[in-house]
DNA sequence: GTCACTCTTGAAAGATATTTTCGGCTCGGC
DNA sequence: GCCGAGCCGAAAATATCTTTCAAGAGTGAC
């Protein structure tokens, strides 16, 4: 066979380049569940359910058990990263120790409208924690790595963000200032197009988007990849179309969400923890006017602080 | 075949009817080398030496490594204790899991110029995952019911926050803004104030300041509580002066900070806690009216997004 | 409503890996 | 030197995993 034909094995692979994750694992299932048809989300519920039963299981067992066939199972691996299920199910055990060995995740329900004010801060923090746990198993520290590079690089940086985002996209500027770059965050669609038009080589644009499909972020994040910036996207849907423009794609987990806690919430916190490690990124690379850019910062706001 | 003539199988199970060991591996390995002739010991004492190694290899693979064959391997995991050398791959698998997740990383150390990437996001995210259970446990619920119950009754709700805590201040103003409440967020002291004097009793005016001594902010929240609007801080110095002012104190923890960590870094996840609280708290409260605000607002944004 | 199209799915063929069989081999004893 | 007991590996037999392929479900255009 040709390699032009593409055979089902390359057709999509899940995460590209990215080795088989050890405990990660759930973290994966949550991320890409959404990307999945119904068929591998029976299979990829099951798995995340139940790693040592599911370790137990060959390919049949598994497909007789989640009602689908041996085929969808071993492309429900593949799209979680293993090459097959063989691999899959090696990592299965592996997750089985060591949850065995850990203490008891103590899985939390969903927040209930009658659950009182001290539940609801027990499981937020919960949910946040795991996030920011998922996000930081889940994490491209290659692709991180060359956003960061980018970054202290660029002659200039323009990150794009509505909603929710739109903070995070602040945040992300107001760091990257502190430590003397040039960077702008943008949340009107229109401004950001035409600000990224400005955009070349040797230039960062970075889009923010939980949902990877937020067409006012993708626009300016299309423009600037085409003037040849450097592209980052930082997003929950690593098979979202945003990526299709982003040089570098770094995923966020998100834990569930439900009527009381919109996806805002728990995006917003990896978000973040990708923000963070981008900016703490870009210090250590550029420590020696970073620095004193940051002790500069802070002593400018001392006045502004009553004792 | 009679079943009087005894397999293999049967021949000479290695420890009569104990299960699988899981991590008890090597010890097994110890006990049972004497009893094992040599090419199997080459086997146990490869598995036992790289458990990780070993089970990334097929029967074939580890034969050639150990310089002895397939059926050898077989007969080595049945003496092991293990139903054939599937089981035993499966358990080396977990072991390897074990030893990897036991290897505690020094995650406690500060974040350092030259750690590499992949220490920079375990420790950020550690970092962060300890200031949200710190924050939890140390939020006081009763004052935090209290904010809840004056922010779900209150005709206006304004939020003041400079800096890093502006974007907090704005995050939950858009929360609340999503549930059909009247909020606004000011990080221009000079329209903070101005704003805050039309405040009066049944409103509501929230502080975010990680110091406490945000002179800034301070002054908004002095007049919202002198013309007897309810007041709320959210702050790390539950001693702090802004604390006179507040009639409700919601604290937030926060990891130490350090060079390459500024405050605003780690403070901004336990304020981002905070507001999450009082946000689900509200949409509790007002839940007949929030649940229908929510999905309208989700259904609105669903246009925005590319297919 | 119908058609054409794409995507999803499982049955079965094909490829690998594991297990078993079986006979050669070594080694110690006589 | 000859014999028997048990160890060992090559190859057959079986189980498991992977790929192919065509039918079915869903979707959008007209």
């Amino acid at each position: 066979m040709k390699e032009i034909f593409a055979s089902e094995r390359g057709g999509r692979a899940g995460s590209a380049g990215t080795p088989p994750a050890p405990a990660a694992l759930a973290a994966k299932v949550r991320t890409l569940a959404p990307s999945m048809t119904r068929s591998m989300q029976r299979v990829a519920e099951a798995v995340a359910g139940d790693p040592a039963g599911c370790a137990a299981l060959t390919v049949t067992g598994l497909a007789e058990l989640t009602g689908t066939s041996e085929a969808t199972v071993v492309r429900t691996a593949r799209l979680l990263g293993y090459p097959g299920y063989r691999d899959l199910r090696l990592a299965l055990a592996g997750l089985a120790a060591q949850q065995q060995s850990g203490r008891a995740p103590a899985i939390t329900t969903d927040i209930a409208v009658d659950d009182p004010i001290a539940d609801v801060v027990a499981k937020l923090a919960y949910d946040e924690q795991q996030t920011l746990a998922d996000t930081a198993a889940g994490l491209d520290t290659v692709q991180l790595g060359a956003a960061v590079t980018a970054l202290a690089t660029a002659r200039r940086t323009d990150v794009y963000g509505v909603g929710a985002s739109g903070l995070v996209a602040q945040d992300l500027t107001q760091k990257l200032l502190r430590i003397g770059l040039v960077a702008h965050a943008h949340s009107d669609p229109h401004l950001a197009v035409t600000n990224a038009v400005q955009l070349r080589a040797g230039d960062v644009a970075i889009a923010i988007t939980h949902s990877g499909s937020t067409g006012d972020v993708i626009e300016p994040l299309r423009v600037a990849f085409e003037r040849g910036a450097t592209t980052v996207a930082i997003t929950g849907r690593p098979d979202g179309p945003v990526t299709q423009y982003a040089d570098h794609v770094l995923t966020t987990s998100t834990a569930r969400e439900s009527e009381l806690r919109p996806a805002a919430m728990s995006s917003r916190t990896g978000q973040l923890l990708v923000v963070d490690c981008l900016f703490v990124g870009v210090a250590q690379r550029t420590y020696e006017s970073a620095a004193p850019a940051l002790s500069a910062s802070y002593e400018a706001l001392a006045h502004r602080h009553r004792s």
